[in-house]
DNA sequence: CATGCATCATACTCACCGGTAGCTATCCTA
DNA sequence: TAGGATAGCTACCGGTGAGTATGATGCATG
């Protein structure tokens, strides 16, 4: 009597754990096609091969699987700040390392949920709770750019309209990245971080990773 | 029976185009604060303190006005790449006085349709509409890029990869600007252009707009 | 004055969708 | 093997909102 039947219990526990996240990829997935307002939860259901009730039994609401879906999706982002700030390096590197995974997470499947779910679709609470993690993420970011241009490895900017420039071009991925695409996450961020370092001012100095056909034509035309 | 009765028509016909445009604003003033499907057409016509029907007398159905909201925020962009071109500068300033009528017609009233007219809510004639003259405008950032590379005045660059960058920071604009804010649209623009133009990675070349608290603090307290 | 067009309202239809009530089947536990 | 929890279903309710049928009003034209 001792043993099995916690380890029954405990088993449930985590199918139904699986289930749950099933749902919420499911939604994901089809708000990301066809956005929030034009799924319906019979949609949702369809697609996983149950009925409307059996979702409503892993979760409570519409609401609130857009919330599980945004949390799915800024949660990476968290852990990379968290990361980032253990690592021993100049600010500029520490955001370069945070705003690869943010670039990632944008583009990974919650991406669209993270960065469109809007206040005016969610209750008070809900909003008001969606509206402190994206502010931490915003104060993370102008805390690494006020320190990068302390230590010295960031230009001298101003840290809150530069984070919402380097926010606004990572969070705007997930408007126009789809899944097959020629290009990875990482690769998108990698790319988007070196256009904001170097800027789009020359400068002297000379590799800086991006090789533009002009040089290359020229190069080959010789 | 010559002149005036033509007359009389003409006045009517402004008449109703000032409608009509009256509509459309009431329109994207409520897509702004509640999002198109948290807007019904029921309440656009109650802000204009007329009937539905009335609404519907002047346009022909919501996606319409949705359509008509984005046009209305695309054109100043247009008209910027047409001033543009006519301007005898490095392909960078074009390129600058571009984004700088792109931020403001973001932050304008009709910035929010402009950036979040979804594929989703359109019919496939209005999607591929909508997409095309988006596509206008990407094409037209890319050239500028090209030309700055090849000028000399832009660093060399991933034009793709750039416009996207740019055009999606700029975007941005439109989820976290309200009206009644400290900064106008061109002040945004301008403080952007900025943070584009000079790159992450510090610069040997000092005065570049920004005086950072930094280096101020440092030189009064010395 | 009669005709016709422009403008707008009342009052409806119809479809969709979020959410629920209540039933059934299965399987673990005692 | 009885009892209860788990998991799922069919069938419905209630509300909402896009779009319309119909008609009233008013004004310019003839």
């Amino acid at each position: 009597m001792r043993g099995s039947p916690w380890r029954a219990s405990r088993e449930r526990a985590r199918d139904r754990q699986v289930k749950r996240e099933a749902v919420i990829r499911a939604a994901a997935h089809a708000f990301n096609r066809k956005g929030y307002h034009n799924t319906s939860l019979d949609d949702i259901a369809a697609t996983l091969k149950v009925s409307k009730p059996t979702v409503y039994y892993y979760v409570s609401n519409k609401e609130q699987l857009l919330f599980e879906c945004f949390v799915a999706g800024i949660e990476p982002i968290r852990a990379a700040f968290r990361k980032a700030r253990r690592l021993k390096a100049s600010a500029r590197e520490r955001l370069q390392a945070v705003l690869g995974h943010y670039g990632q997470a944008v583009a990974s499947e919650f991406g669209w949920c993270m960065v469109r779910a809007e206040d005016q679709d969610l209750s008070p609470a809900m909003s008001a709770h969606i509206k402190s993690l994206k502010s931490e993420i915003d104060q993370g970011i102008r805390r690494l750019l006020r320190e990068g241009v302390q230590d010295g490895s960031i230009h001298p900017c101003d840290p809150k309209m530069t984070a919402f420039a380097l926010a606004g071009a990572l969070n705007w991925i997930a408007h126009w990245y789809r899944e097959n695409q020629s290009m990875t996450g990482a690769q998108i961020a990698a790319a988007f971080i070196t256009v904001f370092e170097n800027g789009l001012i020359p400068r002297e100095s000379a590799e800086t990773g991006h090789r533009p056909e002009g040089r290359l034509a020229a190069r080959i035309a010789r």
